[in-house]
DNA sequence: TATAATTCCTACTGAATTAGTCGGAATTAA
DNA sequence: TTAATTCCGACTAATTCAGTAGGAATTATA
């Protein structure tokens, strides 16, 4: 059961641009994050994309532009972060769908309450923390 | 973050041992489990294969064999089980090992405190919960 | 002793997912 | 006009997952 990279290096990409939250309005180049992290411009690019579509990071287009934050870094919990990433923190299928194995299944309480625990960790940290 | 399926069905087998286990002491055999569970016989052995190497489950050979658990369910967490099965609770791959990013990385601790948590709710559950 | 029921072991395979790379179009400040 | 930048979609190699298959070893029972 492991994290996909994308949430690794989502989170840590989402720390450099909170620790710059402040400086210029334009925001930090994808050149710059990409050095700032070590991640190749062409896969955060992915990453980042994905945090846009999800709200947590905005662009300035154009020369001179780059990304932000959407929110202050005390705004942002981790569990946002990763949420947009990770493609479902569902660690089993059956959580929010609803379990089609026709049997009994004795053991899907077991895995909301890990489901929770999961979700419950990660909302309570903000960027901010870090 | 998927569990695997290994996770998800080596409970539920071992739900149905723990249901049995008072019963003959020569235990259940895979035929039985897999009607039971829903499991296919092959798939289903080397899931047991599995949560015998961890000391979980015993067998007796033979005709007339089967398997059992090797202890009472009020004995055995829902985390053994899981730990026997899935290759690695880690989520991400530094939290035992280190890290070696070299970059000075901000993020682990978050993550430490998802492996915790997905831990201590899989150890606080006993067999014999379900 | 023969047989049937059973565990044990290891190799194989198809499908899905992950972790990226790459090329170029659109936008915009200077 | 140009250089810096975001945006978008297609492509690929490697890895993991989920499951199948075949046969050897063991043992109760008749």
């Amino acid at each position: 059961m492991k994290l996909s990279t994308k949430s690794r290096y989502g989170l840590n990409a989402c720390y450099y641009l909170a620790a710059e939250y402040d400086e210029g309005v334009n925001g930090v180049p994808l050149k710059r994050l990409s050095s700032l992290t070590g991640i190749s411009e062409s896969y955060l690019e992915q990453i980042i994309s994905l945090l846009k579509k999800s709200g947590i990071i905005a662009a300035n287009r154009g020369a001179q532009g780059g990304y932000y934050l959407s929110k202050q870094p005390s705004e942002i919990v981790v569990g946002d972060i990763v949420r947009a990433l990770e493609d479902n923190l569902e660690i089993v299928g059956c959580i929010n769908t609803g379990c089609v194995s026709g049997l009994n299944c004795k053991t899907k309480g077991v895995w909301e309450k890990v489901y929770n625990a999961i979700n419950q960790t990660l909302n309570g940290i903000k960027l901010s923390d870090l």
